[in-house]
DNA sequence: CGGTCCTTTGACACAGGTCAAGTAATGTGG
DNA sequence: CCACATTACTTGACCTGTGTCAAAGGACCG
């Protein structure tokens, strides 16, 4: 917990792999200018925060539900999603280490989040971090970031979701997790899809049946290999790209 | 311009409607804990802030140039969208008195943005807004609430681009520019729909005729009544944000 | 091994897209 | 203020991509 093991390493843009306690705000990915936090900044985190591990396949939060923690994911993969009233779901992200989830714009959480592999997680009392906010110009600037990039990320899904092909979904998709899970993969080259069907197709705003279809067609055109239900290998990614961008 | 006018006052739930010369950071809308900046605060922000105003159908930016500005809408309305190599184009937004525009992840603007009325703007040189944030805390604590709100927003769009009937979609619209729009219909309780059916259809993922076909069904069971091509009526608004939340 | 769950595949249905025509709103020049 | 052109919107007929339903593998697990 809170060891700077690979999967963090590898992510981190910012700072070698050695042991930081407040770390998970400083594993940030993609975000420019974002130095580590410096020891004050450290030590005035620690009080507030509590590291944990999780299955895989765990409820985190609710939405609704009060939002009494935000937390940073360390290791392992998450799901976060939306329910209508007949419980039809969007899935509006898969996060990966370094990100962060539970920033919210009232009291309470705007969606769920579940464990898709076993996690650890840095968790932070929300009111606290507020407060705290003021007095870490640094982490608040960074939390700017992220936000901006997760804005960002947003508009590509909507573009995804309002205009692509279901094609075009699940090739965006498959570029998506290779680019993000960049280290989580094997040494052959293959990327892990550690999340069912149907949670591919909550995601993409399809069903089950046509992601799988999907993967069919693209491992008949010889564009990906599956190496097993959780290990896809992209053959030709340049090719996947260019079908996710949209010819 | 800069004048603290009808629309602006309407949306701020801030401050007072006077005149305000750096009054646009104000004016931030549905975020909590939002105090309105300090004489000391405008007065940072004056010098590297210019008002301009644009007539309907005006291109604000492009996608893919250099970021140079950022810029807060003050009156009128605003669609930023996002195009596929092929045209295809996803409307991600729509701006209202008070929103913020131009907040971007890396150097280049993610979006482009066009005006959809006559509007006024406040632009910012976003190199030196970016710079004065540090000494701005409380400025920059509101960018983050701007871009918390925006992020559950965003999640809410992606719910409906996913998995929301096109009836459903179009209630949403309706719902949703009958909440933001609040103050900009006449006193009939109508609201303005300054934008185009194929604008609609980018921004809910359907095609122009599948919209009017919506209107034309929500005409008929007296759902609404349209005034004239610009403007709605919501004749049974309960019922609306019954079919938009999904049954 | 037999059961459970997940995935794939097939046959068919339908919501929404496409194409095309008609109608209303808006602008323009005289 | 009126012809006329132009653009936006509506409506209809038809088509297709994706959803739905159902059944048949496969993988995992006690």
């Amino acid at each position: 917990m809170g060891t700077g093991n690979f999967s963090v390493a590898t992510r981190s843009l910012v700072h070698a792999p050695h042991r930081v306690d407040a770390c998970e705000l400083c594993a940030v990915r993609n975000v420019a200018a974002c130095a580590p936090l410096s020891p004050y900044e450290r030590r005035r985190l620690t009080p507030i925060m509590t590291t944990l591990g999780l299955g895989a396949q765990r409820l985190i939060f609710s939405e609704g539900e009060p939002a009494i923690y935000v937390f940073t994911l360390t290791v392992g993969m998450i799901k976060i999603y939306k329910r209508l009233p007949d419980g039809r779901r969007q899935i509006t992200g898969f996060l990966f280490p370094g990100d962060f989830l539970g920033l919210v714009d009232n009291r309470s959480y705007a969606y769920s989040a579940e464990t898709l592999t076993g996690s650890k997680l840095c968790r932070f009392q929300r009111e606290k971090l507020e407060m705290l906010l003021s007095s870490l110009p640094k982490l608040e600037r960074r939390l700017l970031g992220m936000a901006s990039h997760e804005i960002a990320a947003a508009q590509d899904r909507m573009m995804l979701l309002g205009r692509k092909t279901a094609r075009e979904r699940v090739a965006s998709f498959l570029v998506m997790l290779s680019n993000a899970g960049a280290g989580t993969g094997d040494q052959s080259g293959a990327i892990a899809v550690p999340m069912s069907r149907s949670d591919i197709a909550d995601y993409l705003g399809l069903t089950m049946e046509t992601v799988s279809r999907c993967f069919g067609d693209f491992r008949k055109r010889q564009l990906i290999e599956m190496v097993d239900g959780k290990r896809v290998c992209l053959l030709d990614a340049a090719a996947l790209q260019r079908v996710a961008a949209g010819s």
